[in-house]
DNA sequence: CGGTACATGTCGCGG
DNA sequence: CCGCGACGTGTACCG
């Protein structure tokens, strides 16, 4: 048995039967000329023209162009109801959590549909800032010579701090983690944290931001609150993660003074 | 002529070479069974599974499962180039700005293959932040009454400053607007705007955030902070805005005290 | 090309 | 279900 279906050249009331029968069990792609309406968080409209809609097995909703990254217009978990009105087919993808959300399309001309059956499939990624908190936390190391960690626990009653530790002296440290390059936002961030953990604790709080590089306002911003910035080589890291493999080169291989 | 070309059962080989030909001027959608790598700013791995791969007009390759709003691997304004090995089609699409970056999409089984040929269409969308700023900076009693607009330029030397004023008794004050419930990170910003001011005219500054909602978090620190939460109910002011209508009902209509 | 902020962001986690 | 923060965020705008 064939995993796709293509239908042609037939009747928006035929094609709305297929469409319905197949609804929710597998990805329907339906490539015509409409035009779309969406209501919701804001309002938008779209042209007639060449599109792809895409109804996926949860009943996403994903009308895409011809061009760009983003869909033209969408709707996660929807409620999906066709129309055949006037030889048109009309598709209202309704949202089940946001009341008043919807997109309606509106297809003048169809081309062609497919229905397609599969599968979900897994997929594993590498390289998150999770996963850097925790190659830290396994490397205490890396952030500054004698640190220790003392709590890998992120939902303080502060905030979602990414490590708190001591340095060598014995001073409480705060360690803000970023996998890109950190901006002012994120120098804000730790200084939130450390101002809320000085003001409670009644003791001096070190703040250190760790990020592949920092911008130029960032750092100016960061140094005026006397907290430091490490740098640290996240292509490397990623890569000996993915390597699996233990850290057998200097600590210092990943980590640079700013 | 007809704007979509459907494949089916062919080779690899002719399946490489249908491709080749309409990249870059329509829309190809390729349904079938494949693994995907993906190496860049992360690394991830997908496993064999059915799957839809775009190739747009502009080059942007979005790997699509059978369900879920995002793509399982995508890559932006890509280099696309396709190899046909062993009976397997495998298309690797390369950052064209980002070095090092691609994703590699190895289909061991070729379903179909559907070319759809178009044009862009325009779209209008009304209720962004913008639109929000503007339609205060024409309503500023909403904001607060006797509000008075003194820029409406937004990249000041502080930073991007929604709506700078003056309220009633001649105080400067900042407005940072926006259309979402408002988060710590959104505090922060005003924070910044409001202390940068603060510094450089040596003179106290009132800062307000316009939003339909705040969390409690951030609601507490812009408390902590002396800033005030004007909550605007942000879909009856789309919908004005929609209807391209004046306020005629009375101003507080549209703003609540927190 | 970098800095900055918006987005119908989406997604996942934790209370 | 909401709050909160990361995201391979993408995208636009501005210097």
């Amino acid at each position: 048995m064939s995993r796709v279906i293509v239908i042609q050249d037939d009747s928006a009331d035929a094609v709305k039967q297929a469409i319905s029968k197949y609804l929710g069990t597998a990805l329907i792609s339906i490539y015509g000329k409409c035009s779309a309406f969406y209501e919701g968080s804001a309002s938008a409209t779209t042209e007639l023209g060449e599109k792809l809609l895409l109804l996926k097995k949860d009943k996403t909703a994903l009308l895409h162009g011809l061009q760009g990254m983003k869909p033209i217009n969408w709707q996660t978990s929807s409620a999906i109801s066709l129309k055949a009105e006037n030889g048109e087919l009309i598709i209202r993808a309704e949202s089940r959590t946001k009341r008043g959300s919807y997109i309606e399309v509106r297809f003048s001309t169809i081309d062609a549909i497919i229905i397609y059956q599969g599968e979900k499939t897994q997929q594993s990624l590498v390289g998150s800032e999770a996963d850097l908190v925790e190659y830290l936390e396994r490397h205490p190391n890396l952030i500054m010579p004698g640190f220790q960690v003392l709590s890998k626990e992120r939902n303080t009653e502060f905030g979602y701090i990414d490590i708190l530790g001591l340095d060598r002296d014995g001073v409480l440290t705060i360690v803000e983690v970023k996998r890109r390059t950190a901006g002012t936002k994120d120098v804000q961030q730790l200084r939130r944290y450390v101002e809320a953990l000085c003001e409670q604790r009644r003791e001096s709080v070190r703040g250190v931001l760790v990020a592949p590089g920092i911008g130029f306002k960032a750092l100016n911003y960061l140094k005026s609150l006397g907290f430091e910035f490490k740098r640290a080589n996240l292509e490397k890291i990623v890569e000996e993660m993915r390597n699996q493999s233990r850290p057998n080169v200097s600590l210092e291989y990943f980590m640079e003074d700013s």
